[in-house]
DNA sequence: CAAGTTTCCCAAACCGCTTTGAGAACCAAA
DNA sequence: TTTGGTTCTCAAAGCGGTTTGGGAAACTTG
């Protein structure tokens, strides 16, 4: 069932019934209302190709997730595009996933822009010296980061939270404490977020004229293993740190089992403050002790910079959206001074 | 720049540079190449829509994520649409995500199908009377079920692991290790895996004359924080289990945290079994002590989905492929006798 | 009642590609 | 030279929508 066959159905000409079900001004009350009973009664259903190339918009978005796949390896992205999807299905969008294959991440976005494939994308987990940013630019393709550039925060859109705030909070709750040896179980730091937290810790170290030490830090995949391997680490050396920040809530849970097997009390031999994306199915409250979490939902991170990146498209010539978004630091029972 | 302007700098016609670039044999190897030369050095980038219009094929395939959205929570879907999205890649195929909106979701198959959005679609997480298969049916859409339904197993394209056998090898394995009382952490039943899996528990019992328990049963979504106050609510009962089987490693993450919280050493005083869909930052081996796990990489199932479907695609008149996959029972440290 | 507005509708052009059906140019065989 | 077969190329017709530029009918005005 085409447009055409639709209109010899309803004895009216193609444009009349496709102004009708577009709610074009042009076309009677009466008729437009015989036209959408009729289309819905043979279920005509536009194709969307046609429509497509007709209108020049792919009503789609896209999201390329880099050949190394770091980033898909971690479950946030889930969550992440979730919150997205739902966004996008409630404006009529569909959202495009391109990754892996054999072609090159960049000519994804060439072919994306060119080939007018999508309306615009997302960009996740920005690193340094990224070179997708300065790509999409030149391809005029309408984007938003999700997180922050190396050091720009102008010519483009992003949103972002507070990860040097949030970390930097954390240590100083930690600090104001009397712990005097902290240590970071980070992310990749070749990502900016990561970086953000490490600068935030640091900082927080400096203000106390506290020492920066290399050893009682990890950066890497956060993994439960890599939570426990590099947890239990650090908690065997001679000065062990008597409190953790930790980027994940996986991370975290591995250094929880690592306490656990080191027979540290939670909260008491040891503090712990994890990073907690707000992933549903691991609860920084369901655990025991409850966590103390700098905590921001992922899933609404998804959903905003859906809504960001349709605005943007929609009005090519606004502002470009910057958000940065707080991280509240909630505590609870991970974190207590440090015992004397 | 489009078709015809490239025609023009060519001063070819349409026609020919179309059938260069597509390898259509009627065109000269030296035209041939001086198209493509040209066509690279002017950076042209067939439209996709007007391809798919003219071709009536989308090049993509679609997933279609229940609004209830219990599929989306857990984080398998990610390694799966991962595996999924590699593999369509490598095909020149787009992936197509739908979640949520306010769209009924056997409408969205209905716009697919109709609005040739899509060339297919994979079906995941069939449930009791799922209703998606009727109508894709109906739709004539290429489709393929990860997993199988009720009770059918003939007049659709399926691939699915062994659940059934799978459990049964799991609670065998116990059984034979002499324990008589064994807990099951299982998905949600609604889900026919779970119910497979549950299947494959109760034979194993009923095989060795052993009682059948609901109370040493849970069925719900395979969160942490499910696991640990499940396990810990059959770990304190009066004649508790002296083994569980557990249907997710997040439920067992946290039933190993309640094992230690109640002291109850894993591998000795509990054994404990974990279905392993191999998801990169939660890994079997990483634990300790190393978990006796059946195992099946979910990633490699999305793949390997992805793959049928697109034969069924490429053929629409070949037979229906079947495939059950057999999973592994790999023993580690987590099983043991029961204690006498 | 004539002129001017609205309201409603249409034929045809267009979006950018693929594909059909055919024609021109060239060569070898008869 | 004619015939037949390759090889290479093209104009034009779709694919299924949207949009342009009018035009006819109905309804207000003066």
């Amino acid at each position: 069932m085409n447009l055409k066959e639709l209109a010899k159905h309803l004895g009216l000409s193609q444009t009349t019934v496709s102004r009708a079900l577009n709610g074009y001004p042009e076309v009677g009350e009466a008729t437009r209302k015989r036209v959408a009973e009729v289309a819905a009664h043979l279920g005509y259903r536009p194709n969307a190709h046609a429509r497509r190339l007709a209108t020049g918009r792919a009503h789609a978005i896209g999201y390329v997730f880099p050949t190394d796949r770091t980033v898909m390896i971690d479950p946030l992205f889930s969550d992440f595009v979730a919150g997205a999807a739902d966004i996008l299905a409630l404006h009529g969008f569909e959202t495009l996933l391109h990754a892996g294959g054999q072609e090159d991440e960049m000519s994804v976005y060439r072919r994306f822009a060119e080939g007018g494939a999508v309306d615009g994308v997302v960009v996740q987990a920005p690193h340094v010296d990224d070179p997708r940013v300065a790509l999409l630019n030149e391809l005029k393709l309408p984007y938003i980061v999700h997180g922050r550039l190396d050091s720009v925060e102008d010519g483009y859109a992003w949103l972002d939270i507070d990860n040097l705030g949030a970390f930097h909070k954390a240590t100083k709750l930690l600090t104001d404490l009397g712990h005097r040896r902290i240590g970071l179980l980070n992310g990749p730091e070749k990502l900016i977020y990561a970086l953000h937290r490490r600068e935030g810790y640091e900082k927080a170290l400096r203000e106390k004229g506290l020492p920066h030490n290399p050893a009682l830090m990890f950066s890497g995949l956060m993994t439960e293993e890599n939570g426990y391997r590099e947890a239990k680490r650090i908690l065997q050396m001679k000065d062990r740190p008597t409190a953790l920040i930790v980027s994940s809530m996986l991370l975290i849970s591995g250094a929880m089992r690592a306490a656990h097997e080191l027979r540290l009390e939670i909260g008491k031999d040891i503090s712990l403050i994890g990073h907690d994306d707000g992933l549903p199915f691991l609860n920084a409250e369901g655990l025991v002790p409850t966590l103390t979490t700098t905590s921001s939902s992922i899933r609404n991170a998804g959903s905003r910079v859906a809504e960001l990146l349709l605005e943007l498209i929609e009005k090519p010539q606004g502002e470009l959206p910057h958000e940065l978004w707080n991280v509240d630091l909630i505590v609870r029972g991970s974190t207590g001074p440090v015992a004397s």
